[in-house]
DNA sequence: TGGATTTTTATGTATGCACATATTGGCGAG
DNA sequence: CTCGCCAATATGTGCATACATAAAAATCCA
């Protein structure tokens, strides 16, 4: 049987991939530096510099400098999920985008806002509700630092989405996300018009530039949404 | 004021984002080509593909062969989220992982999940409880296609799960994820401990390897419980 | 005119080379 | 024996070049 050497980076991808399923390179092993891999496969160590790269954002290899690459401790351990965003994903549905604004107040924020935005100062305190043909959609709670975004305190968020808002003013360096479900208060029941205290889909999103909190934002799903993704192995 | 040249590909990316940023080049709009950007940026061409590519992979840029590179409708519309895998979102929380297989049989699937697994044939059933630290953690529901998957049945699930073996065995090229709240039928709301339809946080999960479907599963968690993740920008 | 075919063009990728950078591990001084 | 410095080494990146490929645009032919 002749071996086919594999001339691409999605080659060089493949065969590693199969070595580890085979058990050649078991989870946890340290594989083949790059030069010598290139030598054995015949190819550039460019090409598998950037196959092991592409493993590696996919979490099946961990890759350190001088130590070398790794296969993960248990590969395949995590995939990758892509969120859209609210109008995005209500006119890729093919649906009319709306959004209202409910109230909008510079205030002190609670404790456990506070600690997420890394400031004592006032922030804005926003309501808003999304919709889709009419219907709603999403009941989006949100508090945006003042410190960090003093600009905020004067913009009108009636007819511009405060999300729209910030990602064009504060691009955002990382972030963190929950997903849960949870009993939905009363004023953002009553936009849902769902029962208060109904359990409902909620995602929590705090994004932060640099080391300072941006903002906080809870979103509450009606009953029967679901958040859907493609993912790929 | 002297011009800062990047001579990186992440200081092209810097550089492209910080236009984007300032509306240069809004959303919508075609950029340069590379060969052009690379000679006005002062690097080759291989350092400014390396920065669209990521921009693109980011969702900041969208880019097809002869069209040329868009900027993104809405830039910064998606995010990037990982999920773990049971056994260790559960370890490394530095809880102890448990695993309970409730039941385990061959039969003909209902409808919906023979469409979802492209097959007509027999699918194995399975109900499994992931515990962490003797809690209920995850109950979760799963079809294995059977035409996909034949070794799945003379497989024992009673202690290993079904997940780990299937991606040691089948390792999946895409899938599709759902996430979303709904009532709990009776079965695990008993392995959760929860009342017969209450509402719960679902996730679906359905794998294909090449065109067939593998396995479609339910997860079901108990309330209070959050799915977390960081998000990079 | 309309559909098929060729050309053009922008992105995608492979390669060899050089140098940058992060770590590890060893060696030597105290 | 410990601490600090330095060399060895694996990955990270830049560059010039060449060719591959997809897809839009132009062209040709019936």
């Amino acid at each position: 049987m002749t071996e086919t050497i594999p001339r691409t980076w999605r080659g060089v991808r493949e065969e590693v991939l199969r070595r580890i399923k085979a058990r050649d390179w078991p989870p946890g092993a340290t594989i083949p530096n790059e030069a010598d891999l290139a030598t054995e496969l015949g190819c550039a160590r460019t090409t598998v510099n950037r196959a092991l790269r592409e493993l590696a954002r996919a979490g099946i290899l961990e890759r350190r400098r001088k130590s070398g690459t790794r296969v993960a401790p248990n590969p395949i351990g995590r995939a990758v999920v892509e969120i859209p965003i609210l109008r995005q994903e209500v006119e890729a549905l093919g649906r009319a985008y709306g959004y209202t604004l409910v109230d909008s107040a510079a205030q002190t924020p609670p404790p456990e806002v506070a600690q997420l935005l890394h400031t004592r100062g006032p922030a804005l305190h926003i309501r808003a509700l999304h919709s889709a043909d009419g219907r709603p959609y999403v009941a989006e709670t949100r508090w945006i630092s003042l410190d960090a975004v003093p600009a905020a305190r004067g913009q009108d968020f009636a007819t511009t989405s405060a999300n729209e808002w910030l990602v064009q003013q504060v691009p955002y360096t990382r972030g963190e996300l929950s997903i849960g479900a949870a009993p939905c208060p009363a004023p953002e029941a009553a936009l849902l018009g769902v029962a208060t205290g109904e359990t409902v889909l909620t995602v929590d999103r705090t994004t932060y530039a640099d080391r300072r909190g941006i903002t906080c934002v809870r979103m509450r799903y009606p009953p029967g949404h679901r958040i859907t993704s493609a993912l790929m192995g």
